[in-house]
DNA sequence: TAGTGGTCTAGACCACAGC
DNA sequence: CTGTGGTCTAGACCACTAT
């Protein structure tokens, strides 16, 4: 009972109307995954639910399996659905979306919280946990440009993996110049009440200011495994730079999140 | 010639060893596409340049042109080429990317430019232009809430294209209340020298504070045509609060931005 | 007119999930 | 075992670009 019928009718006859038909015909992939979406945000397939299979969707609209396919791969890479090997195709769920407080990097914010992640958890009401690995290597050109050092100097690098409630939801990465982390407990995996920044500045690195760089992108394949994204899901990429006394830049943090589970919330002052 | 006929084997291979054999096979257009991405990334195909036809690759890989079509929707998707009909794949250039100063919306900042986007254009050198379309309609739920204004209320808003140097960089939507808009050159195209800001104080409503909430995600149909975006970029989204004294909401924008072309830049007091 | 990508067919066989 | 998606073939014809 193909709704496209209609459709390969159109195109034969469009032959005889070539000039006056302007408007490009809508290809059979397209309408049926326009038909599907249709579908899916009228209610008709609910969030979770099992869409048709490939094999019905070939019959209902009378075109071949790749046709389905390229009109299944659409709304895949739209996120729209979500397709698992063996089962069939789901409608994907929206996870709700997070507002992270920037202005939680305030001395005060910081001093009540014992971390940035750890304040979020608290005002989300989420249980945070995080793997930590810390190694030693040498600055690249970009983060001693970032930290005003020599390329090539020892930088102590601190790669976590943030989860909330057991889901895996943000990446970081922290380089800080080793002459601040030597023979400190920001070599170890636990910086102890306050985060790495309570520890810097008590180490009279009193720190003055952030600097954050917000971008976005596709994720790598690896980003994609460790935050379990969605296919055609972006991620928002933050580049933290802390400031100390001085102007010296002490730390940079790179931080790649679900932009589906999250948003950034900045405050401004007008003045 | 095909580089694939070892995987091929491989595959036939495959049934005799089905335990031993734990990782999986690479199905042949992965193959292709990371043969591909390899010579883009190591130079041989230079950015910008024609890298060889589908027919070409189906001669050279020995596979099938449907095949070879799917590896190629793969490096479209990740925006590595760029695909024109009737004259071919492109290595895609990537263009520079551009911070964007979020604290150009301080009082100063906002007296020594024009508005925040002509100031941009005054720091990065390039030639700014705008297209504006101001219409009214009801608040819907999302904007009355922003506004703390009731769903329903009369708003005034601007829709805005910007463009560098004659090409589109940023959609922008604005929605104010009609109260503080009727009767004022708000309503007009063009707001004058400082900006739609600059009027609202004028008019007694100083500003405070601005909120952003940052996220990000694919664009939607009409966004990849008026921002000019490839496949596969996400599109960096904005929605800016305009806060006056007494913390009366009075702008809500929206705004859309190539996630390629742009970066936002926060400085953040850590006091 | 020749060469390019865009769409589509009618199959085939494989791998995975679940009963 | 059955039904699901994953991969692949060998074509066909159309639409667009450039000459």
């Amino acid at each position: 009972m193909g709704v496209l019928t209609s459709a390969r009718r159109d195109q034969r006859e469009r032959r005889v109307t070539a000039v006056a038909d302007n408007a490009r015909r809508v290809p059979a992939y397209r309408q049926v995954a326009d038909d599907l979406r249709a579908r899916i945000v009228s209610g008709e397939y609910p969030s979770g639910s099992l869409i048709p299979s490939e094999r019905e969707l070939v019959e209902e609209f009378g075109i071949s399996r790749p046709t389905v396919r390229n009109a299944l791969d659409l709304l895949r890479n739209e996120g729209v659905i979500l397709v698992e090997h063996g089962r069939g195709a789901f409608v994907r769920p929206t996870p709700t979306v997070h507002r992270l407080a920037r202005n939680r990097l305030s001395r005060k914010a910081r001093e009540d919280n014992q971390g940035t992640f750890l304040g979020d958890a608290a005002t989300g009401g989420w249980t945070p946990s995080v793997s930590v690995r810390v190694r030693f290597e040498s600055a690249d050109e970009r983060i001693a440009g970032l930290l005003a050092i020599a390329p090539g100097t020892e930088v102590c690098v601190r790669d976590r993996l943030m989860r909330a409630d057991g889901i895996p939801v943000q990446l970081a990465t922290s380089w800080l110049p080793r002459d601040i982390t030597r023979d400190s407990v920001l070599e170890q995996m636990d910086t102890g009440p306050g985060g790495a920044y309570a520890r810097i500045e008590e180490m009279g690195h009193r720190l003055t200011m952030f600097e954050e760089l917000v971008g976005s992108r596709m994720p790598t394949s690896d980003e994609l495994v460790s935050l379990q994204l969605a296919a055609g899901i972006p991620v928002l990429t933050v580049t933290r730079v802390a400031i100390a006394e001085g102007g010296r830049p002490v730390e940079v943090n790179d931080m790649v999140l679900s932009s589906e589970r999250y948003q950034l919330h900045y405050m401004l002052s007008a003045e």
